[in-house]
RNA sequence: GCUGAAGUGGUGGAAUUGGUAGACACGUUGGACUUAAAAUCCAAUGUCCUUUGGGACGUACGGGUUCAAGUCCCGUCUUCAGUACCA
């Protein structure tokens, strides 16, 4: 019988979803385990190879857990708000709900095809107001909250106004709005209620404020920074210009320290956790304020600086040129330069600035500031080397210890004082931490550490420093004027923001016209007709009812596409709940993710935030840990091979050293006269100055042959081509093709002619080269699951996906290669078959056939707990190889081998499993047990080597001693023949496992 | 620049605590079966030298530690990813 792939994965697929059989049941007395993927966004184009490798790989893992008896936790769903879907709104009228709606039924039949055991019972959707309603509902919960520094932890907003009112702010310590000023509880209550309200909206966990943001005009939108690329948007490449905008903003900066030591609880990847620190940005340093030289104003810079010891080394101040001090204390005669320069500088795009390091720029204000210990007269200067949106946008210079204050001061020909003993700073600055400190009164002769302690110490003493702990994690804009997203919870009465009750939510995004901005500017919401709040009623209702007495309108931003993402995996849990967004007895239950994987792309921004809500959520007690993964993997990208045309001919040698302009390929190919050739070869060949044949030096010129380090580059004419495409043609596989008369390097490469058409043969006009580039459909270079399930099924897929490598390690896809995990299941398949039908013997196995198995047993499992799935999947084939020649038909082998890889290939594994005679589905069989006494040998073959290196093989006894062994060995005829009369200066012996002489 | 990861055959990749480098596959070559193809099976396959037996070299490069190094240490180079004037 055949082993019918389609028949059988249809099958079990089937039987899978009519007997739930990966239902999760939280009443049972296993233990639990919850294993996750990062939820797909459903885009248009639907999946591709690369998508699946991690969902596989959680898939084993899961169903190896199950087999080990937990009770396992393995839900999907989908992201499903978000920007794709409403440019297509956009360009074609349809709702983006429906668009939706066709990509998630896509999806789900395409992960249904690859056989994965997901309960998709649990399936949340990010853009179902049952689920979007709890979004809102923890939206809330933000704005009612404040950060205790002192209990270090979110309390209800109630706990800070009934302080304010008792005391005023004076004793309150918290994460908030740095210029906050004093105020008693006599002046709070006579503050009015907007007053009050801009106060406490300096607490809250979130808040409106006015941001700087990347607006592009074209897009109707707000960008993130990535989503802009040279200063135009990544989509579109439309203009993009900084905007100051009314905005909702996260507080996430309230959590810097906490994210930042949660890190140390959880087992994550270390360059994960190592962005994350990045991200955060904790430096340690000091506040320093200045004051500046003035007659009648009372004008103060302060600056952030890591280190204080260098203050008696500050000859100069620098401003970010949007510093709000440069218009005031700017001098007379400097203000024309000033302003010049200001403009000058706010004409480079924010990527300008930081592209060109290398230009220093700037100019002084023509004001002083005075050092607060010698009360010497300190220039003060502007410059866009300091940065408007970290620290204080400030700087106190110290040229001879900072390296860019140092460029800065030799351009503009400003004092460089030297505080560092017996160092030469008249060509760097000295950045080294552990020179002594001089020239500096109290601190001179002191090491970094206690100069950093004492400066401190001193500044805090005469009150103008303090010590301080910066961070460069910024608070997260979290509106967005888009139209597919999480519509806010929020109407406007007078101005101020108001919350709608948990208990009128969800607030349901309304329906548009349009999805564009409407045409005073405002976001889509704006186009609504029914989207104004009634309080007397408490609905939303139309617009035309605004009579700003029991009906207001309604805010126009949705939320980011984050807001959905960083709690999902909480409702997995409980995930039809209509009272809480996840009930107490659930979430104590399973608690936290065990194992999630997903991509490393994701580092800085969901992995964060969801971090943030989590220690949110858990500080209101709303959840019972602060960490919502234990552990993490990165499961790397598949790379997809591109095809590029480039016209041959036009080649030129580029000298690397001096060149950097010209078009780069990775892989450059040169043809001539009928050869291939690859750079290597032909470097060699005028290197050595022996061309071949085929290659003629004055072709090239001499200058080749003199410069040492060159590239030979062809330039492209087409950038991507359609492999599919050059692939349609029968007489060509481009993994197998091979010309004879190219160099062998080159047997993948293709041509094609004038036309377009593919020339078996070398062409004088064009050349295909390939390059490994990141899958996407605008690349060509797109493998589709579904085509590969169809015809080498699931379980192939499967396997192959854990074979072509390590699961963290990026890596190209060739679909040639699945042929080998095919056969193994066909060989596996025949394992279980004599002539035409199933059958196994009931006879005892032997000792050779059980150690085969126990070996496999024990690696697999290693395996599996290290995540180590390409190493099983070798593991089976060469169980499956050495069975198949033992002709093993041992239900005692057999049986137990088919649960070990079931997690690998489910269908195959469940169809054998049931015809040899199992009624139950092979999720429900526990994992083989690993009895060591199998693997006991009586011999080894010993490697035998001499001074390192293996000569012959010797099988021995190992009940033999060191002393019989090295008896033996030296007995051996083939040692003598090796040590040629020489007597052994030494012999190693390391019984089990090698003997090594030396001679 | 900084941070992190990684450099092993024609290709993807194996190699426990240092102990037979290249497992397992792909590809390629030769063979069997077949009218033919597909499928399947068998054999060979790191490079170089050698009539055979066998030998020399070999894990990016240069040193070192060790009886023994892909693995440990020092230095250099390259690639990839993230981040970037962070005071």
């Amino acid at each position: 019988m055949e082993y019918n792939f389609r028949e059988i994965e249809a099958k079990w697929q089937s039987y899978w979803s009519q007997n739930q059989t990966f239902k999760a049941n939280e009443k049972t007395d296993k233990p639990k385990y919850y294993v996750l993927d990062m939820f797909p966004y459903p885009s248009g184009a639907g999946l591709h190879v690369g998508h699946p490798l991690g969902y596989i790989a959680s898939d084993i893992y899961t169903r190896y857990k199950r087999h080990q008896g937990f009770n396992v936790l393995h839900p999907q769903g989908y992201d499903s708000f978000g920007l794709p879907a409403e440019q297509y709104a956009i360009q074609t009228g349809q709702h983006p709900a429906i668009t939706t709606q066709t990509n998630i039924a896509t999806y789900r039949k395409q992960l249904d095809k690859i056989g994965f055991s997901f309960d998709w019972s649990r399936e949340v959707r990010t853009s179902n107001p049952d689920y979007y309603k709890w979004t809102q509902w923890i939206f809330i919960q933000l704005f009612n909250s404040w950060y205790n520094s002192a209990s270090n932890k979110a309390e209800d907003i109630t706990t800070l106004v009934a302080i304010f009112e008792k005391s005023g702010n004076e004793q309150v310590r918290a994460e908030a709005e740095e210029d906050i000023e004093v105020f008693s509880a006599e002046a709070w209550h006579a503050f009015s209620k907007e007053v009050q309200e801009t106060i406490l909206s300096k607490y809250r966990l979130t808040y409106l404020s006015d941001t700087e943001v990347n607006w592009c005009p074209a897009l109707g939108t707000v960008l993130a920074n990535d989503e802009i690329v040279n200063g135009v948007s990544e989509r579109g490449g439309h203009p993009v210009v900084r905007k100051k905008m009314t905005q909702w903003s996260m507080r996430i900066s309230a959590y810097s320290q906490r994210l930042l030591e949660g890190l140390e609880k959880i087992d994550w990847p270390q360059p994960l956790k190592d962005a994350q620190t990045n991200w955060i940005g904790r430096s340690q340093g000091a506040s320093v304020v200045f004051k500046v030289e003035s007659e009648n104003s009372q004008e103060v810079v302060e600056v952030f600086t890591t280190r204080p010891d260098t203050i008696f080394g500050v000859t100069f101040m620098t401003l970010a040129p949007e510093h709000e001090l440069v218009s005031k204390i700017t001098t007379g005669t400097q203000k024309e330069a000033v302003e010049a320069y200001i403009e000058a500088t706010a004409k480079r795009s924010e990527r300008e600035r930081m592209a060109d390091v290398k230009t220093i720029s700037g100019v002084f204000t023509g004001a002083y500031a005075l050092h607060p210990f010698t009360g010497e007269k300190i220039p003060i200067w502007i410059g866009d080397y300091v940065l408007a949106s970290y620290g204080t946008g400030a700087v106190m210079a110290v040229p001879c210890g900072d390296q860019r204050d140092y460029d800065f001061a030799k351009h503009f020909q400003i004092d460089i004082k030297n505080i560092f003993e017996g160092v030469d700073i008249s060509e760097a600055a000295c950045e080294d931490k552990t020179a002594k400190i001089a020239n500096s009164d109290f601190l001179s002769g002191l090491p970094v550490k206690k100069a950093t302690k004492l400066a401190i110490y001193k500044m805090e003493q005469a009150g103008f420093g303090k010590g301080k702990i910066n961070y460069r994690l910024r608070d997260a804009v979290f509106s967005r004027q888009r139209y597919w997203g999480e519509p806010f919870p929020v109407y406007y009465k007078d101005g101020l923001p108001q919350m709608i009750a948990a208990a009128h939510l969800p607030i349901v995004l309304p329906e548009v016209e349009k999805y564009l901005p409407t045409g005073s500017g405002e976001p889509p919401l704006g186009n609504a007709d029914a989207w104004a709040w009634c309080t007397e009623t408490n609905t939303v209702v139309s617009n035309e009812k605004i009579n700003n007495e029991t009906v207001w309108p309604m805010e126009l931003n949705t939320m980011p596409g984050w807001a959905g993402s960083s709690w999902y995996f909480n409702r997995y849990m409980d995930p039809t709940n209509q009272g809480e967004f996840v009930s107490k007895e659930a979430v104590n239950y399973w608690k936290e993710i065990d194992l999630y994987i997903g991509g490393s792309e994701h580092a800085t921004g969901h992995l964060l935030y969801a971090r943030f809500w989590q220690k949110f959520l858990f500080d209101k007690g709303h959840l019972p840990v602060d960490e919502f993964a234990k552990k993490l993997i990165n499961q790397g990208m598949i790379l997809g091979t591109s095809a590029f045309v480039y016209r041959i001919g036009e080649f030129i040698a580029v000298d690397t050293q001096n060149n950097s302009n010209l078009w780069r390929l990775k892989n450059p190919i040169f043809v001539s006269k009928g050869y291939a050739w690859d750079q290597d070869s032909i470097k060699k060949a005028l290197l050595k100055s022996e061309p071949k044949n085929e290659i003629q030096k004055e072709d090239y010129g001499d200058f080749l042959s003199e410069i040492k380090d060159f590239e030979i580059r062809i330039k492209p004419v087409q950038i991507h081509a359609d492999v599919s495409l050059i692939n349609s043609s029968d007489e060509l596989d481009i993994d197998g093709f091979r010309n004879h008369e190219m160099n062998k390097d080159y047997r993948n490469a293709i041509f094609i002619g004038e036309k377009g058409e593919i020339v078996n043969g070398v062409n004088d006009t064009y050349i295909v080269g390939r390059e490994v580039e990141k899958m996407s459909k605008s690349k060509y270079n797109v493998v589709n699951p579904d085509t590969i399930c169809e015809e080498y099924g699931a379980d192939s897929l499967r396997l192959f996906e854990m074979f072509l490598g390590p699961l963290e390690q990026a890596k190209p896809w060739k679909t040639s290669g699945i042929s080998g995990v095919y056969s193994f299941l066909k060989k596996l398949w025949k394992l279980y078959h004599t002539d035409a039908t199933c059958f196994v013997s009931e006879e005892k196995a032997s000792k050779e056939e059980l150690k085969i198995l126990h070996k496999t047993i024990k690696k697999v499992q290693e395996d599996i707990e290290n995540f180590s799935f390409n190493t099983s999947v070798s593991t089976f084939m060469i169980a499956v190889n050495e069975l198949s020649a033992l002709q093993c038909n041992k239900r005692e082998i057999l049986e137990p081998l088919l649960v070990l890889i079931s997690p690998y290939a489910p269908h195959i594994a469940e169809e054998l499993w049931n015809k040899i005679g199992n009624g139950e589905s092979i999720a429900t069989a526990s994992f083989p047990i690993f009895d060591a006494n199998h693997l006991v040998e009586s011999s080894k073959v010993y490697p035998i080597s001499f001074n390192g290196k293996m000569r012959f093989t010797l099988e021995l006894s190992l009940d033999l001693s060191k002393e019989e062994i090295e008896k033996t060995v030296l007995a051996h005829e083939k040692t003598q023949t090796q040590l040629e009369g020489r007597t052994p200066k030494k012999v190693i012996v390391v019984p089990g496992k090698i003997v090594n002489i030396v001679g």
